[in-house]
DNA sequence: TGTACATCAGTGAACGCGCGTTCACTGATGTAC
DNA sequence: TGTACATCAGTGAACGCGCGTTCACTGATGTAC
């Protein structure tokens, strides 16, 4: 987080371009420190490069902040899905198995980020429930039931129930990207991708 | 948190015992509030009905309360496991099954505190790894691939790995301990604990 | 075309707060003689 | 048995810090006339 030359102010009607600065600077501090509670109000103003309460205009709380943060992700980690089932081609059973493996990727790329999606953000006064992965997760979530049910139509998934084995093999995958995003150093067994992801999809041979 | 009457002082030997109940106290704090941040010096002494200098005999900062809270829950979480699995008589399967229903429950019981068992501990200066599951977790890990493994033996389990399918296995619970302890709203499948448990087992039928 | 003025983007100083930590201390309790 | 004293358990006041938030403000920019 360097401090550079004096901002130059944005132009009349251009003050909304502070909005996505303050965010980009909220992202970075995230994901620097691993932790929502280093998003404070003011060092996300030091990242920026403005005074503190700068940011009232565009965000009436500091909570406010971390919650534009962590929406901005889930659509991230939608759109980066969406894409990779896209680059997978027709075939459902590749294409399940490129967003699962995205979804890796995605946690593998930004752990601290990740951990703040996923864990909830907890306040002592005020009750924020990101509401994941109903609210939050669900368009991440309907890919993936997407493609098994996708499985299942082309014979090459035994699920029965394509709705409720996709939030199985959601919660198998989340398990391990959570873990992986806290516990680096665990010794994880090399083929634990497959481990997880093969039985709770339901792939027939 | 009730502030009672003033503290009747330990007898003079016996100044261990405020450990204890800073501990408690300290446990207490993270059930209730969700986060560790929660876990002040200062709440912390509120709690026991003492100043806040008194806590330093017995601990030399804030952060070690919280990894001492942590440390004690993993302890008592492999405490439950093993009666759970002790309870459930010898065959192995029932037994898996048992540790299965019995980490999921340790983690509804005790929300806050799973969240922050498996959530790591974060600070800005010192860094504390508490290396889940390789170090604090082992116990309970440990518990899993040894059930696991008396399934194969008893040719319950169709499993070449036990040791990987377990942290595989114990992956998958995680994810649904974890994330049902962030968004108990969510409307979970009703046998989801059956469609994470059963595939990841390789129980044969 | 010039000019007064409203608006907009952002500032700087200040507030009260709870925090972790330090320091010198107090007063009860046990023990040596 | 009595008493001086060391030790132990814990206190109270104070420190400096970063925080979220407020307030009155400044100065550039666009616009109405």
């Amino acid at each position: 987080m360097t401090v550079g030359a004096p901002r130059a102010r944005n132009r009349r009607g251009q003050g909304d371009l502070l909005r996505a600065e303050i965010l980009a600077a909220a992202t970075d501090l995230l994901d620097a420190a691993g932790d929502a509670r280093a998003v404070t109000l003011r060092a996300v103003a030091r990242g920026v490069g403005i005074a503190a309460p700068s940011i009232y205009p565009h965000f009436p709380d500091q909570l406010s902040i971390v919650v534009a943060v962590v929406r901005r992700a889930f659509a991230e980690l939608t759109d980066w899905l969406r894409s990779a089932a896209d680059a997978a081609g027709e075939d459902p059973r590749r294409r399940l198995h490129a967003v699962c493996l995205a979804y890796l990727d995605f946690a593998r790329h930004h752990p601290e980020r990740y951990r703040t999606m996923f864990g909830g953000i907890w306040t002592a006064d005020r009750t924020v429930s990101p509401a994941v992965p109903a609210d939050l997760g669900s368009d991440a979530l309907r890919l993936v039931t997407d493609c098994l049910t996708a499985c299942v139509a082309a014979g090459q998934c035994a699920s029965t129930d394509p709705a409720a084995d996709a939030v199985a093999l959601w919660v198998g995958l989340h398990g391990l990207a959570h873990q992986r995003a806290v516990s680096p150093a665990f010794h994880w067994p090399a083929d634990i991708t497959r481990r997880i992801a093969v039985p709770l999809s339901h792939l027939v041979p």
